[in-house]
DNA sequence: TTCGTTTTACGAACTGCTTCGTAGACTGGA
DNA sequence: TCCAGTCTACGAAGCAGTTCGTAAAACGAA
């Protein structure tokens, strides 16, 4: 069965690359971190919503709560590719993969990280 | 200056996918086509407003309105894949692809098309 | 012309996301 | 103790997307 939970939202997502830079959090580190555009008390109320979905989870042993991602920058970014490859790619990552190549320009250091890495898939799936 | 425009929802895109497939159809082609999941009214309601968001065109020379998809297959593709590398790789599209192969398996056949267009890439950024 | 069918237009309800004000609890220092 | 400051909880408002019922216009066949 695969990851049935609906993906982080714009500003859900925000928060998380906070979390995911700094690792765990307090409300005032957070919002502090994403500049004035979010009051206090709407960072306070997303990373509360966020508890209750599972996006993060809380230690309340403090007063002062401490926030952290429930799920690794990685994993997300999978569910997110697989999402979009999903709702624009007929569920072919390999076509999106290669929109993302003519999107936007890679460093030659990142296309030949991307060779090793291919390489490497292709090793796997020939086997022996 | 990018391209500043949201990008389609989810159900505007699987109206979107009709249309790149079909060609320039009506309401009651589309609805058709999307089984019974929506209403004619509710197709009919979002073309209507998609029309006014520019991201469906709609010729109403006869009673029967067409409507066909303003921008290209390719080139919405393009927007999501820029649009998620922003929300959620540091813009990297790079990381994006990275993530993308190890999300989901590809056919021999796609793995070998992405080594070519990588290698006709790295060609074209090496010049000379 | 008349009537059933097809079509567009519109509006209203509902949902989920986001925002922030306000209230109340807790804390530490004077 | 009392007060200023900090924190969590909660509710309400606003907005966008989605859904669909209803109405009205256009059409074509009898």
């Amino acid at each position: 069965m695969t990851d049935r939970r609906r993906s982080p939202t714009d500003t859900e997502l925000a928060i998380l690359r906070v979390l995911w830079a700094h690792g765990p959090s307090t409300v005032r580190e957070v919002a502090e971190e994403m500049g004035r555009e979010s009051a206090y008390t709407t960072v306070l109320k997303l990373l509360q919503i966020m508890t209750g979905k599972g996006l993060v989870r809380r230690d309340e042993s403090a007063r002062t709560h401490v926030y952290r991602a429930a799920r690794s920058e990685r994993a997300t970014q999978r569910q997110l590719v697989r999402e979009l490859a999903d709702r624009a790619f007929g569920g072919s990552a390999a076509r999106l993969v290669m929109q993302a190549l003519a999107a936007k320009k890679a460093s030659p250091e990142e296309l030949a990280a991307i060779r090793e890495l291919l390489a490497e898939r292709e090793g796997k799936r020939e086997g022996a």
